[in-house]
DNA sequence: CCGCGACCTGTCAACCTGGACATGTCCACG
DNA sequence: CGTGGACATGTCCAGGTTGACAGGTCGCGG
């Protein structure tokens, strides 16, 4: 159930709607972390306001509802996040079909690792200047802004995928060479 | 259903049972990519078999089926390979609590960071050994062995996240020394 | 002042998933 | 020869998840 400690999580940053946090799983978290639809996220909200997690702090108009962490929500999202279980869930596409290359014909492989390489360089061509451009304006006395680390974890992750294409690459290229 | 191609993607290797594929996704493929328990192969299986796209290979011992691809199953496995999705499935657990660390207090952020950073090193320690060992048992003339680029993957991805943290922690240092 | 696009909340049915339950067989070792 | 542990296959149900359906409001540009 870690709908419910995304939504927890995003809310320790402010109080926000169910429209608000819909679009948040739009961004990084739900391209890299975890993926929700608004059909899932008023219901769980609902739910959290009925276990004491959350509060609605101030409605607005067309009926906006904003949520806010209860001290009892932040205490659970304290437990959650320091708590580790042994094996966690992991469901990605992606690295999927990374584990599976080498079901493919080499040409194929090939073509496919070329591919994956390309991706990762235009993304970290995109995330870069992002980030640099927060570090400019960032005041090294302020604490770290919002998705700073979570920025760089992308930044690394594509760099890790992009260096790990290039070295399979090379390494099936001892193999067939042309 | 990405549970259908994983299946594919395993049997590529070469025939195995309900029972073996079981046991591929206690391995890698199930701490990193896609989980599956048995209770979702067998009927997978049943419908795969259906569909066309495996066979009953031969039948062992125990009730054992093996299964082996067919043509069909072979040509869906590289077509779903090599088409993607814009946007592909992803729920991860782990990333999700890198995203949220900014929503902790100063403290418990660095020691979740220190636990991570540690987590990985051991992990690294114990991995980096495995890979060496395929590699020096390995003829480089020969084809990659399967799962090699994928023990790669792992080892890579434990860098960046080793990386990542110990980053995060000088950022967060900055803020807060001690 | 009108209409369109963004805002905003919700429900429902169909499907997917995980863990418990159920059943039985082979084989190596004592 | 008996027994425990690995081998092997399956079902079922509660709960999670997705995408379609549904309904209504605000604010701005023409």
């Amino acid at each position: 159930m870690s709908l419910r400690h995304a939504l927890l999580g995003l809310l320790a940053q402010g109080p926000a709607s169910g429209y608000d946090l819909t679009r948040a799983f739009d961004g990084g978290i739900g391209q890299y972390a975890w993926q929700a639809g608004h059909s899932r996220i008023y219901p769980e909200l609902g739910k959290m306001a009925e276990a004491g997690l959350v509060v609605v702090d101030e409605t607005g108009p067309r009926g906006r509802k904003s949520y806010a962490l209860t001290d009892e929500g932040r205490t659970e999202l304290r437990r959650w996040m320091l708590h580790w279980p042994e094996r966690t869930a992991v469901r990605d596409e992606t690295v999927l079909r990374m584990f599976l290359v080498q079901s493919l014909e080499p040409d194929d492989a090939r073509r496919l690792l070329e591919g994956i390489a390309e991706h990762c360089a235009a993304e970290l061509a995109k995330l870069r200047p992002v980030m640099d451009e927060v570090d400019a304006e960032h005041d090294p006395r302020e604490p770290v802004p919002f998705g700073r680390l979570a920025g760089e974890y992308g930044l690394r992750q594509y760099e890790a995928v992009h260096g790990w294409a290039l070295w399979s690459l090379e390494r099936m290229g001892a193999t067939v060479p042309g």
